[in-house]
DNA sequence: CATAGCTCCTGACCGC
DNA sequence: TGCGGTCAGGAGCTAT
């Protein structure tokens, strides 16, 4: 479910709610897709810093109390294909919330049906397992040194679809499989064009793309396509806007042809054969 | 190194 | 209503 401005549009529904807030105690329900990798209990009584995000990740800083102290590293939390981070009250415990940081602020929840989420413990974002899970990360898409230059140069050592490097992430961040398709549309590029295949001006269009497509669905509150919502339980509204995702047989927004789907490394890809050219 | 395929897990939906 | 098959927003791991 989660991509980018999903994630994003959470972190900034709890983040300053629960700075500052001291750890009570924490409860783990079945396992997700990794070990928290430290003792539950050794974590009581840390603070709780200024949450930040790293591609689909975020990352919630843990330090000693009083806050002078230095930091004792921190949960690096990602929400899969189904996990969403609710926080308050917590109510009931349900089939699926898995993981729960209860602090003095309010409780912080994963729920997470298919636990393909996480949530692991790590000393720092530079040492294991954080630095591991982030290496092989991208740019970000909202940074100055993501452009066309950037984009182009890194797509010449590819020889994949272009819609399977933007998935992959390694080159940007953010964009999964709604979004890539979104942001393809929106550039006229086709899904199945070779990366190695793209020009200059082509990787100009498709980063100002990419960008746009995130940055309007961030301003959106993200997508719901089954039951996404941020920690305040929001709905997003993007899915409204899409051109062409889950859109396969009805008329192109721009064009009025066929939206077709392709499946592409066992992924949906939709596309408009009109509007995207090879 | 780049790439292809597999994998984790549960729920929703579709056709019979 | 029940059953089986298919598909789903992610991404790390392994083998080549």
């Amino acid at each position: 479910m989660p991509e980018l401005p999903e994630v994003e549009v959470t972190r900034q529904s709890f983040a300053s709610r629960v700075e500052g807030a001291q750890i009570l105690g924490v409860r783990l329900g079945k396992p997700l897709r990794w070990p928290l990798g430290c003792e539950p209990t050794a974590l009581v009584g840390l603070a709780v810093g200024a949450v930040v995000r790293r591609g689909k990740y975020l990352w919630v800083p843990l330090r000693a109390h009083p806050p002078m102290e230095a930091p004792r590293g921190g949960l690096l939390i990602h929400l899969g294909m189904s996990g969403a981070l609710t926080f308050g009250t917590a109510g009931v415990v349900g089939l699926h919330d898995h993981f729960d940081l209860q602090t003095s602020a309010g409780t912080l929840r994963l729920t997470d049906p298919r636990r393909f989420g996480s949530v692991v413990w790590s000393p720092s974002l530079i040492e294991d397992p954080a630095a591991k899970l982030l290496s092989r990360l991208g740019v970000e898409p909202f940074d100055a040194s993501f452009d066309g230059a950037y984009l182009h140069q890194a797509l010449q050592r590819r020889r994949q679809a272009i819609k399977l490097v933007l998935l992959g992430g390694d080159v940007v961040v953010g964009a999964g499989n709604i979004y890539a398709c979104e942001a393809l549309f929106a550039a006229g590029i086709d899904p199945r064009l070779r990366s190695d295949k793209i020009s200059r001006p082509r990787a100009e269009r498709l980063s100002t793309a990419i960008r746009g497509i995130l940055e309007r669905a961030l301003s959106l509150g993200g997508s719901t396509l089954r039951d996404f919502h941020d920690a305040h339980g929001m709905a997003g509204a993007f899915q409204q806007e899409a051109r062409v995702y889950g859109r396969e047989g009805q008329a192109c927004r721009v064009c009025a042809g066929l939206v077709r789907r392709i499946v592409q490394a066992q992924r949906s890809t939709f596309f408009c054969a009109h509007c995207q050219k090879r």
